[in-house]
DNA sequence: AGAGGAAGATGACGCCCTGTCAACATCAGT
DNA sequence: ACTGATGTTGACAGGGCGTCATCTTCCTCT
């Protein structure tokens, strides 16, 4: 086996993966433009030129392909929070990487989710768990965990201060998204200057 | 007009009433024992006895009855809200009874909302911003608002504030109903303790 | 009281979306 | 080339959706 062969391999191959990517680009273009409510598969199948009966060796309803874009997103934030893991030392120093960079990352995705939205549409701002936001989870609980461990942290409810940290960033990430201009800096500076300051008057846990 | 007639306006009226809360209870069940994806707004109408297109006199989809049981929920805890708001003199005192108040109010909900869910069914947790939401936030900012004018809290971003407190309520408050026993206090504590202890710290804003 | 009118309930109907499937096309291995 | 396997196609049956003409029930006015 050659590497092109790993490259690329085969045909079949080939068309199903660009067949996955050409659903996901139409449905994220049509749920944009239309609005996700009223989209039915037949508006996403349209737009990749494929027939409807293909759409459903893909994914089993729209509602599915909601959750892969979604998915999509965790998958890519996920890498870079575990570098920010990777290169900070300390406690806050990690926070602080991780809450910037998530910031920075929800105004990139922002830009080009919302590009070509008909203006004043009321957006059900609809929120679902996907299993890779669950693994995003479990990668915040446990980098809490290991920092406490080490001492890098006071013994706190690792599992209750990480849904903390992402429920602070996803708020106020959402709230900071509706400023303009939009300051991911301040963001960053409110979210860290909270999660940091109320760490110490947190109740212990046992050793 | 006597008193009866006010409490009683007419047939008309009484029969209206009695099919939204018919259909609005109908629909609670049917989405708590089918899921909700799945339901159909002839799932809901069936259920009431009424006629098929009684439902759309009332609501304009099976969306928008699931928007109005989320706004109950809403409606229901906002006078809460406001009676701890009222019955206490400090900044401290009014987040804790505030989050300490919905906590409980969570338990119940949960209790009842849960009791005839089919057991290890997935659940997309979902969430939808209601008109009644978001004067719970406006309420809940206007609180900190009128706390930061009269010195009882130093001066910070009052819009990011509201929306941690409420990230890190709803988000804390979930992990609390996964958990057995639920400790409403814990939650409390937890929440309050990270809130207040961080506030001292956040980034103050020109006066 | 009762006639007229208004408000609301009814359920059959047409429309469109959904998910399937048998037939067809294309690819990989021999 | 040959052949099974894998994937695509689009027509089709089933069913939910929202509407509307019709009927029922209640209210108002004389």
């Amino acid at each position: 086996m050659s590497q092109i062969a790993v490259l690329s391999q085969g045909k079949r191959e080939q068309t199903k993966v660009a067949n996955r990517r050409a659903i996901l680009d139409a449905a994220r273009e049509v749920f944009a433009e239309l609005g996700y409510e009223v989209s039915t598969v037949r508006d996403i199948i349209r737009r990749t030129g494929l027939a409807s009966g293909t759409f459903y060796n893909y994914f089993r309803s729209r509602d599915e392909v909601f959750e892969a874009l979604a998915d999509d997103g965790a998958a890519r934030f996920r890498p870079i929070l575990r570098a920010c893991w990777e290169a900070s030392n300390t406690f806050d120093g990690y926070l602080r990487a991780a809450i910037q960079a998530y910031f920075d990352f929800l105004a990139d995705e922002h830009d080009s989710w919302q590009a070509r939205r008909p203006a004043g549409e009321r957006h059900p701002h609809m929120l679902i768990q996907t299993p890779e936001m669950e693994r995003v989870f479990e990668e915040v609980r446990d980098a809490f965990a290991k920092a406490i461990d080490h001492g890098g942290a006071p013994r706190v409810d690792a599992d209750y201060l990480a849904a903390a940290c992402i429920a602070v960033a996803r708020e106020v990430g959402d709230k900071m998204l509706e400023r303009r201009p939009v300051d991911t800096a301040a963001a960053t500076d409110f979210a860290v200057n909270l999660i940091l300051g109320g760490l110490p008057a947190l109740p212990r846990l046992a050793p």
